[in-house]
DNA sequence: TAATCAATAATTGCATGCAGTTTCGTATAA
DNA sequence: TTATACGAAACTGCATGCAATTATTGATTA
C-alpha cells in the first residue's frame, strides 16, 4: 500500500529504462541491521559502547556508514548517543520502560481499530504462518522468542497500509524488545503466542470489542517486573562477526 | 518534568567544571533547525530540491553537516530523500496525510487522557500565554498561524513528561503543519484557537470525557480539503539568508 | 595507600577529496 | 519540429585526514 512515493518524472523514468527496481540502498542499511539486529538478540547488551572505527572495521566499511547507523539508532532508541563520547547501548529507565508501553498500547490499539474485519484470507494465513513460527521457538525462550513476538506485532502495523503508524509501531516494538531484555522476566513467551491466536481469531470475526480489549490485555501482560541483569562485557569483534556476515558485509 | 536525563558522571562533571550548561551540540543542530523553520514557513516550498552543497555554502558549514541534518528531517518526514538524486521538501499525497491525522488523533488523545486534571496553575499559565500569541497572530493567518497552532499542541505533549509521546507528537505536528500549507484552506485558524481554549478549561475541570472529546473533534476540524497551491520556485539562497541568521549561522 | 595531576592514547567532530551517478545542454538525425 | 544521443556539469555516496575532545595511564605528593 504505502510503499515508496514516486513523483511523476520518476514513474516515466522508471518505465523507460525497464529497471525493475532494485532499490539499491545506501551501504549504511545493512550496517544499521547488523547493529539493530545484534541490540535485539542481546548480543550486544545495554550499556555496552560501541566505538565507530571498531563497528567499522568489524563489518568493513567506513566510520562515515556506521555514524549514520547509530544515529538512525538513536534516533529510534536503540542507542544513547552522547556528544564527543559516542554510542552505547540504550540502558532505558523503569520509567522510560512505562512510558514507551502506554504510547505502544495506544498505538496498537489504533491497529487494530483499522484492522478488525478487513483481513483477507491471505493475511490471516500469514499471520497464523507467524504465530506457528513463534510456537516453534516456544521452547528455546532466548532473545528469539521476544524477536518473534515483535515480529507478530509488526506484521500487523504494516498490514493498516498506514506506513507512519507501521514506522511508530515497529519503533516501541524495538525498544519493547530491549526492554523485555533488560526487565521480563524469563518465561512469558507461551501466553504470547495463545493471546495472538486469540487476537487474529477476534480480528477475523470482525469483533471490534474484544479485539481491542484482547489487544490491551496482551500488552498489560508485558508489563514485566523488575529483574536486574548485569551489563555484560566482552569482544565487540567476535559479537559482530555473525551479523557481519549475515548482511553479506565483509570483516577484513 | 522529563527535560535532559543527566548521568551521574556527567552531573558530577558540570558541577565541577562550574560550567554553565552551554550545550554545545553538534553544529548539525542549527541546520536542522534553519531547515525545519523555513519548510514550515514555506519559505521552502514542496517539492522543491535541496542541494547539499548549496545549503551548506549558504549556512557556513560543510556537506557532511547538512546531511546530517538533512537525514534527520527525512526520518520526521519533511523531505524526502531518494538515493543518489538528493532531497527535496516532502509533498505528501492525500493519502498520507489521512493518515498522518489518524495517527496523531490517536497520540493526543493519550496526551489529553494523561493530562486531564492533573495541570499545575504555571502549566495552565503557559498554555493560556501560548494561546494568547496564536489570537495575536490571528489576523496574519500566515504560516506563522499554522506554526503557533502546532505549538500548542508540542506544549501540551510535553507537559505530558513522557518523551517518546511528546516525540511522535512533535513530528505528527511538524508533517500536519505541512500537510496543511498544502490542502489547508486559508482561514481555520479563529475556531482553533476557541477550540483551544476549551479544551484547557475542560483539561483544568478534569472533566475527562469532555477533552477527548474537544480534542477529537479538534483534530477532525483540521481535516482539510484539498486545495491545490502550485509549486513555488525561487533561490534557495535567499530563501535560507533570514533563517541563517536566527541561527547564527554566517553567510559567506 | 589514596588522591591529584600531567602526558599520552583513543575516539569523536567535521571538512574535504574522489569516484560514481544523475541531470542538463547541445548537437545530430529523423 | 520532435526525438535521440552524447558530452559536460552538477550532485550524491563514501572514505579518509586533521583538529578537538575525552579517556587512560603513570608519576608525584600528601
Amino acid at each position: 500500500m504505502g510503499a515508496d512515493r514516486i513523483s511523476p518524472e520518476q514513474a516515466i523514468k522508471v518505465k523507460m529504462d525497464q529497471r525493475p527496481l532494485i532499490k539499491k540502498g545506501s551501504r549504511a542499511q545493512p550496517v544499521y541491521h547488523a547493529l539493530r539486529s545484534a541490540i535485539l538478540d542481546q548480543a550486544l547488551r545495554p550499556g555496552m559502547k560501541l566505538p565507530e572505527d571498531t563497528i567499522g572495521e568489524q563489518l568493513g566499511v567506513s566510520r562515515t556508514l556506521v555514524r549514520e547507523a547509530l544515529k538512525q539508532l538513536a534516533l529510534e532508541g536503540l542507542i544513547e548517543l552522547r556528544p564527543n563520547r559516542g554510542a552505547s547501548v540504550a540502558y532505558p529507565s523503569l520509567d522510560e520502560a512505562r512510558d514507551v508501553f502506554e504510547v505502544r498500547r495506544t498505538l496498537e490499539r489504533l491497529v487494530v481499530q483499522s484492522l478488525v474485519g478487513r483481513l483477507s484470507v491471505a493475511q490471516i494465513a500469514q499471520l497464523e504462518a507467524c504465530i506457528q513460527n513463534e510456537d516453534d521457538a516456544r521452547d528455546r525462550n532466548g532473545p528469539e522468542s521476544i524477536r518473534l513476538a515483535g515480529d507478530f506485532h509488526t506484521i500487523l502495523s504494516e498490514m493498516t497500509g498506514n506506513a507512519l503508524l507501521d514506522r511508530y509501531v515497529r519503533e516501541v516494538c524495538s525498544r519493547c524488545s530491549l526492554i523485555l531484555a533488560l526487565y521480563g522476566r524469563p518465561h512469558s513467551s507461551e501466553c504470547a503466542v495463545n493471546e495472538h491466536r486469540q487476537l487474529v481469531h477476534a480480528l477475523r470475526q470482525g469483533d471490534a470489542d474484544k479485539a481491542m480489549a484482547l489487544m490491551d490485555r496482551h500488552l498489560e501482560d508485558v508489563a514485566a517486573r523488575a529483574d536486574l541483569s548485569p551489563r555484560g562485557s566482552g569482544d565487540i569483534r567476535d559479537l559482530l562477526a555473525p551479523y557481519a556476515l549475515k548482511q553479506g558485509l565483509a570483516n577484513r
